[in-house]
DNA sequence: GACGACTCTCGTACACTGTGCGAGTGGATT
DNA sequence: AATCCACTCGCACAGTGTACGAGAGTCGTC
């Protein structure tokens, strides 16, 4: 049981509860509000300990370091998803009610698009999530490595989606959407590219700003489709 | 053409090569070496003028701040992507190549994975890249939007599929895949989920160090083939 | 050749960061 | 009452991104 382990704040039993101090849910939350607040540039240890009442340097008794506290909040993040009790649905309804949970939830918290190429999802949540959608594949009639490779794969798609349209959004949502620094924009950059020019244009000019997101859920959609498609393929060979 | 625009380096021309002073180009690559020696934690300004044998501040020259250079060594990255002349191969074996090129190179760049989920893909290597797939795309058979959707859902599943493989890298990669403080950190933080924990103990132990790239490759092959047989259900229909 | 304009460099300075250290505090155990 | 230990936190250090403004070098025009 003793050794060297993978450094991570999950391989830490956290501190048992005593009368003062803190706990680690209460430092997570507190973490993950001023990441939503702030994004992650704005979350200091400084600040965070001022949201707390404690001295700046206190949440290190807690925790090793920076990215031990992201992992925290990360964490939370894989609480915050839903999947269906996979009995209620067929698999592929239920697999999409998670991919599309996952997919708000990120949107909702977009810093986690800067942190999942960098911490591994070994928290509790990010695990028993895991764990549930292995038995919603095993219970879909998948076997075997199949099991994980299907997991994988469904993941793979929303996280691929959502991270880039996460970038996007902070790039041009910052200024509004103002339509035509967008068409400047994109006349600007993709001057050498009529093809894809044309395409970008018409799909900013045709387009009211709620009707954006109507959209990108629309193209959400067809590739979540053909995953399942794919899957199910697999299913029957 | 004037008139305020997104920000971002794309959206400005680089200053004209004159006798002194760097190029862009010159600038990209050496970000793009510090990056690949130190990490993205390891890049900073001050180092990157020494690289240059320059002070540090003669980069604001040349990009407005940080973030802008990180988006030139980024289009540098799409750049070394490769993808078949589409009428040499199938569609199929055209864009399957285009996804492992897009993963090595993005294995071999780690930072990578913390800059997709923060700054658009705008530079003329990306755009260049996506418009050839477009192409590709269309020769396929897809048509209209779907083109640019099944052009999404591919490059979704490469992202998704790589980046949590670069977090997980950084994480297990630096204790040179000590197989024992694997299973100990598996034992420890997926011990309320047997079912979950069998599985990853199982992989950990019957894998040598070289079969594990192997292992990670089936993987993502089997979810490529999904993605693919998902588009092809669409292009029949 | 002289002058002015412009491109480009860079030293200094400022506010801020993560975090090591070690002295301090207050409640529980003996 | 004495001891221990969980916990707090001020200070300090090295490092960060970047604003600013003074200078150097090069060009075009008279």
């Amino acid at each position: 049981m003793t050794g060297k382990q993978i450094s991570s704040v999950w391989t830490r039993d956290a501190r048992p509860a005593r009368t003062p101090g803190r706990t680690r849910e209460e430092i997570a939350r507190a973490t993950l509000e001023l990441l939503d607040a702030e994004g992650l540039d704005g979350l200091s240890i400084r600040k965070l300990g001022a949201k707390l009442g404690a001295g700046a340097t206190s949440i290190y008794w807690y925790v090793e370091n920076k990215d031990e506290l992201l992992e925290l909040a990360y964490d939370e993040i894989w609480g915050e998803i839903t999947l269906p009790i996979p009995q209620s649905l067929g698999w592929r309804d239920t697999v999409s009610a998670f991919a599309y949970s996952m997919r708000h939830v990120m949107l909702r918290h977009p810093w986690v698009g800067s942190l999942i190429g960098r911490l591994p999802a070994l928290g509790p949540n990010a695990l028993s999530m895991s764990d549930r959608l292995r038995k919603t594949f095993r219970l879909a009639g998948f076997d075997g490595m199949d099991i994980d490779y299907a997991n994988a794969t469904l993941t793979a798609y929303v996280l691929g989606t959502v991270i880039p349209e996460i970038a996007w959004s902070a790039t041009m949502g910052g200024e509004e959407l103002d339509k035509d620094a967008m068409r400047e924009t994109f006349e600007h950059v993709a001057r050498d590219f009529p093809d894809l020019l044309e395409r970008l244009v018409e799909v900013n000019e045709e387009v009211t700003v709620s009707e954006t997101d109507t959209l990108r859920a629309v193209s959400f959609d067809f590739g979540l489709v053909a995953v399942l498609d794919g899957l199910e393929a697999r299913l029957r060979s």
